[in-house]
RNA sequence: GGUCCCAUAGCUCAGCUGGAUAGAGCAACAGAUUUCUAAUCUGUCGGUCUCAGGUUCGAAUCCUGAUGGGAUCACCA
């Protein structure tokens, strides 16, 4: 639209000897109930013409219409300028835009940014909230990618920590022995289930210290248990050979449940970083900081530093007793990657309750005078809540990611038979259809929300199939894979003597993919492609309901049509690709 | 208590740097299939954009305050 942008300037100046700046022209889709397509605003212009609106508007218009061929007509209503671009317009930007190899690639912007996302814990299996997270790390890397960057997908596993010694020692005293093969239990649930069983024995004994008589503050630590557990995080900080091969085997379980899970979730990772190998990182730092005079020496050998002046509080980072705290890795981890990588910017995927956290260890890391600083995001999601409010793992109120998962292609196995689609279809190409949509419905529905608000499941009303949801724009792919398997491709035909609506609404639509993309990146938002790709499957099947394709008026609109249906699909197949989300053939 | 985030239709959400009568989906109701897949399409119903001020020709959008909800303010991670 810039050429508009520009006739606009020059009928200012033409008109009212103004000089305009490109940002002055203030252009806007034309709204569904008026004719046109695009709009301009005349509000601001009236300072330069001394004239009303509408005679602003109907003087830069019948410039416009002089001057500039693809502009076919316009209408003024109030202060805002209609104008309609000729067929002829719009059917250029279809077969040279739309239909050209490279449409909505863009080229490497030679920037280099690492994604770190999931990050889980390894006590426990994966539930909801590491779903939002994994597939919002994934698709913004994606998108990222698409959008020219050189990426890396990392992942910081919290591998070691009091957590994962509960579980290990409620495994070593009341589980017998059991493993993921004698048991038939996936490995991550394996562990997680002592980690429950740990979390349950621990209250009994402190229950039973509080009927002797102590506090619960008390009770707590001094519950022989916890100090077991403690005991062991010691030993295994000692490197203590029996607590090391415990903690090797359980973990092991865990990777290799994790790595189902994700396989099933459809995500990856370029880069696997281990707190078991980064919790002591971060120490250079504390001294380099010391150096500097950013951070300062407490009389008691804890080491500070004092964000009051940003409006924080005085922060710790190193205990007194010189071991780390959970900030101190982050600022040893963060060179680290830098180190490993040196890429310009770098994204940490992680929910909102550590907004503060990062607030501070990006700061920290500026007033360190650390270049890459400035290429820091913390990419703050909102909870995933359930209709009882927050999930709750030691009460049970968790949604599991593999149950999860498996239910959406129940679901999706029911519909699919319901509708009696699947003819035809082996039974590896059934399990593989219900797979795509079960996950379709699951992904479309968690990346469709802006990240940034929480978000709300509820498990007893199942994920929608029908609507604005994933399984909607898959269908939508399927039908237009359907027409097109129906007929081939000729050569290109100059195209139909005219547009219909719905075909300049689509053509219009596909357009704004490049920048689609584009605003999805800058603003790390994944919601905006579905958004996106919403509209145009819902403007493709309103222009297939209306118009026939394969019977279409003459051959030239057939050939078009096709077109006009293969840049859909194209454009429906790899915006759902930047949500991680596949499309069917056949559903 | 300090700081941060959120508040749009009964429900779930869009709404770009301020622009027209605030849009979708679900739910409810009424229709469309001799025609390329009806997981579709069309229509009806549904709103004090939490409230009160302010800036502006113009505010859901920007500013201030209030209310409600959430998070955080650990020598936990």
């Amino acid at each position: 639209m810039n050429f508009i942008t520009e006739a606009v300037v020059k009928a200012a100046k033409s008109l009212y000897q103004a000089d305009l700046t490109p940002a002055e022209v203030n252009l806007q889709e034309t709204r569904k109930e008026f004719e046109g397509q695009v709009t301009l605003v005349t509000f601001s212009l009236t300072k330069f013409s001394r004239k009303s609106p509408e005679q602003t508007g109907n003087d830069i218009g019948e410039f416009l219409k002089k001057e500039m061929k693809d502009i076919a007509g316009f209408n003024v209503i109030k202060g805002f300028l209609n104008i309609s671009l000729s067929d002829s317009y719009w059917l250029d930007v279809f077969y040279s835009q739309v239909l050209a190899d490279d449409f909505g690639a863009f080229k490497p912007n030679g920037k280099k940014v690492m994604v770190e996302y999931s990050s889980p814990n390894t006590n426990k299996p994966l539930h909801l909230g590491h779903v939002r997270n994994n597939l919002l790390g994934y698709s913004v890397a994606t998108i990222l990618q698409a959008a020219g960057y050189e990426v890396i997908k990392a992942n910081l596993v919290n591998d070691r920590g009091i957590h994962i010694c509960k579980s290990m020692l409620a495994w070593q005293k009341f589980g017998d022995g059991e493993t993921p093969e004698s048991s038939g239990i996936k490995g991550d649930h394996l562990v997680g289930k002592y980690y429950v069983l740990f979390d349950k024995e621990y209250k009994k004994q402190i229950d039973e210290l509080k009927v002797l008589g102590q506090s619960e503050e008390e009770a707590k630590k001094n519950a022989p248990l916890i100090k077991e557990a403690q005991e062991m995080l010691l030993k295994w900080e000692a490197g203590d050979k029996e607590v090391i091969g415990l903690w090797k085997t359980m973990n092991s379980w865990v990777y290799a449940g994790f790595s189902e899970t994700y396989k099933r979730l459809g995500v990856d990772f370029d880069q696997f970083y281990y707190e078991s190998n980064t919790y002591l990182l971060g120490k250079d730092i504390i001294d380099e900081g010391l150096e500097k005079g950013v951070f300062f020496k407490k009389p008691d050998g804890s080491v500070w530093i004092d964000l009051t002046a940003d409006g924080l509080d005085e922060k710790l980072v190193l205990r007194a007793d010189g071991t780390s705290v959970y900030i101190t890795q982050d600022l040893g981890t963060a060179q680290l990657k830098y180190d490993d990588f040196h890429m310009d910017e770098s994204i940490y995927v992680v929910g909102n309750e550590q907004d503060y956290h990062f607030k501070v260890l990006f700061l920290i890391l500026e007033k360190l005078g650390k270049s890459w600083a400035k290429g820091l995001y913390h990419l703050s999601y909102g909870m995933v809540d359930l209709p009882s409010g927050k999930m709750k793992s030691r009460e049970g109120t968790v949604v599991d990611a593999d149950d999860l998962i498996d239910e959406m292609e129940q679901t999706a196995k029911k519909r699919t038979e319901e509708l009696g689609k699947v003819e035809g279809f082996s039974e590896t190409e059934k399990l593989q259809l219900y797979h795509i949509i079960g996950m379709g419905a699951l992904k479309y529905f968690l990346l469709k929300v802006d990240p940034k608000k929480r978000l709300l499941f509820d498990p007893n009303e199942s994920v929608d199939f029908q609507g604005h949801t994933g399984p909607f724009i898959q269908y939508t792919h399927a039908r237009i894979r359907s027409v097109l398997t129906k007929m081939s491709l000729s050569p290109l035909t100059g195209g139909p003597a005219r547009l219909f609506p719905e075909e300049r609404d689509l053509i219009l639509l596909l357009s704004q993919f490049p920048e689609t993309i584009d605003i999805a990146a800058k603003e790390h938002n994944p919601a905006a492609v579905a958004n996106y790709v919403y509209e145009i499957a819902k403007a493709f099947n309103k222009f297939y309901h209306e118009h026939s394709i394969l019977q279409a008026e003459d051959e030239a609109t057939k050939q078009f049509r096709l077109l006009l249906s293969a840049a859909s699909g194209k454009v429906i197949k790899k915006g759902m690709g930047l949500l991680g989300i596949e499309v069917p053939e056949r559903m």
